[in-house]
DNA sequence: AGTGTATGTATTGGCAGCCAATATATGCGC
DNA sequence: GCGCATATATTGGCTGCCAATACATACACT
């Protein structure tokens, strides 16, 4: 998987690893790469930009929690976060349908009439 | 279908539309439009040095054709083309399950042990 | 003859957005 | 005290597509 295959899509990633509850940044980087099989690695330069931005529109608030000493900034979705995951799911769906027909069409090349 | 979603998906998506027969630029856009039930627009800046880069490092082969009066330049693909354009077949296969899999989980979230 | 529109190729500048590198701090094992 | 895992944060830079622009030919209409 190439670095930067997450371009355009990486909103989307945080707010559906964030739907079953509250994760800190670095749970965040450990679910993405859990769920995406390993396949989908995630820096800190990627992640912290993006959640300050999502928390500043709207669609993640934050909170400082205390596991034991360690400090920890947990995100956890906002109603419009919600609607948004909803939003980039369809657009995902809509984005792989345009994609996909035009690399694997319907109607294989060379059989038409 | 936001502006640029193609990036890191074009030349698939160009090798794709030549798979079937040789094109020119302006048909090439065509083409993909078309298969995309017109969710895909690309644009002359976009393609035209695509298919450059895409002739120099040996995928497609170009020559000057006349139809008419009017000259085009049409490109077809090489055996390298080919070939990559399967590779590509299988990249997008692995991003979209990379992504998928992390948008819309297998066990839905909420129903974990 | 002149104007507008469709067809066709080509180049340039700009910028969004992710990554690599770097910095800082705590807790734990040894 | 040293190294490693955990944890947050920022900066600079580069990739790669797009918008804008330019230019040329053919054809229809007036």
């Amino acid at each position: 998987m190439k670095a930067d295959a997450v371009r355009g899509h990486l909103d989307g990633l945080l707010l559906a690893v964030l739907e079953s509850g509250p994760l800190h940044g670095y749970a965040i980087i450990a679910a993405v790469q859990d769920r995406s099989g390993g396949l989908l690695e995630l820096r800190t330069g990627t992640i912290y930009p993006a959640l300050n931005r999502l928390e500043r529109i709207g669609l993640l608030s934050s909170s400082w929690e205390s596991a034991g000493e360690r400090r920890r900034r947990c995100y956890e979705l906002t109603g419009a976060g919600r609607r948004t995951l909803a939003d980039e799911r369809s657009a995902w769906s809509e984005f792989t349908a345009a994609i996909g027909s035009v690399l694997n069409p319907a109607v294989p090349p060379g059989l038409a009439t």
